[in-house]
DNA sequence: ACTAACGTTCAGCGTTCTCTCAGGTTTCCA
DNA sequence: TGGAAACCTGAGAGAACGCTGAACGTTAGT
């Protein structure tokens, strides 16, 4: 199976070199450019299957990148990365297709798990699987659901993430650590305790559904998601 | 089957010296050095599998070590080295992948049972099974469980590291004094009567469930895990 | 503008763990 | 055989750990 190839445009040396790093260990091929010029070329040569693209960069908007490209027929489809003040109703206007955005700073799972709802989009033919599934528990990673036994559950976001790490690496422990590197944005600056509260958070929804607690604590450790029988 | 190599980065001479022999011990083929500059030309050198990474060095943080690393394209994983009091969360947001960190003090054996856990994490093809068996007894470590001829047994995270070591050295004699040295924390400086009193709290969990006891005491030498027979 | 939902911190609480000690038992050897 | 050394184990103090409800500021939606 070829590697997808992602092309990275990012000006910030400091965020390029983490999507880079993120983006080669989760299996991509990654080619790393600092503005638009280096894209346009980047992108003519190296047939990406997706673009990151930062929308503020130091010659040229990351819109104008786009409409330079797609003059060119490089029809890869774009995941566009913003501040959050930077006004996002014009991004919204002008991802077009398969496109997409989403705000500075993310966490690099989120941006992961993004790139793979896009190309699950645009190229139906797609291997992937949009449904984790772990005993009694599933997520549908497209629409965001998570059911148990059948049952719909509402979930936050953050509490979604939480849950979403945890079952991609069931039945194994997780140290805190760990999983506020994957789960929390990637300025978060806080303690590991969000992390205890966000596990309550899960277990006061998930536990009334399953047949036993699926998420359990290893004191000392971390925690881990395990695979229970279903009913 | 190839060595694995591991880059051990620490200005501590003592806590160098430790993780060095302690690897090698371990079957790692190891390149140890004091500072950042030297671990960023060690590491293009010699290609480690992963690199131990103190955070707190002389010339640069281990950040900026791992930034460059990452910009040279050499993406081995890393697990971070910090001092308890050290701001934790300054390591935030830049593991990527399979790192991990680990807060000093640690354990010879903790160190050598996370670099397997990520070495797994992050090769999924690899080998490496993460279950220790002998006799009626067995560990998973991922899971952080243990099974007595199947049936569940819960250990403290303390009774469960010395399982492990007793475990990785089954028939063989371990002293107190090596014991010490790998389940506790380096810096322990209390009597080795602690050794006499978890041993005791294994046997009480691990006696009733097997056919005969697994754990022997040598008298004058130490003590000794005895495979048994399989019911 | 108002309201609900969300993210984050914190403190109090109960639980579990670590480590030490002391009294008892076993083993070994003079 | 007596006694010392090594070992076992129960009990307990104190600390570490983890859970949870409450509070507060921020964001999002109507």
């Amino acid at each position: 199976m070829e590697p997808i190839k992602v092309l990275v445009v990012d000006d910030e040396p400091n965020i390029r070199d983490l999507l880079a790093s993120g983006l080669r260990f989760a299996g991509f091929s990654v080619l790393a450019v600092a503005n638009g010029n280096d894209a346009v070329a980047a992108a003519e040569k190296g047939k990406p299957d997706l673009i990151l693209l930062d929308v503020m960069l130091p010659d040229m908007s990351g819109f104008s990148v786009t409409k330079k490209l797609r003059s060119m027929d490089i029809m890869a489809p774009v995941l566009f990365l913003t501040a959050r003040d930077e006004v996002e109703d014009k991004i919204t206007g002008l991802t077009v297709g398969g496109d997409d955005y989403m705000t500075k700073p993310f966490s690099l799972d989120e941006i992961i798990a993004r790139i793979h709802a896009i190309l699950r989009r645009t190229k139906q033919a797609s291997v992937e699987k949009s449904i984790i599934e772990v005993g009694e528990v599933s997520i549908d990673e497209d629409a965001h659901e998570v059911f148990v036994n059948g049952e719909s559950v509402e979930l936050s976001p953050t509490e979604y993430k939480l849950l979403r790490f945890l079952m991609e690496n069931a039945n194994r422990v997780l140290s805190k650590a760990q999983i506020l590197d994957h789960v929390w944005e990637y300025d978060f600056n806080g303690e590991m305790g969000i992390v205890e509260s966000y596990v309550s958070y899960l277990r006061k929804k998930l536990d009334p559904l399953t047949s036993e607690p699926v998420l359990l604590t290893k004191r000392g450790h971390g925690y881990m998601f395990k695979s229970t029988k279903k009913k």
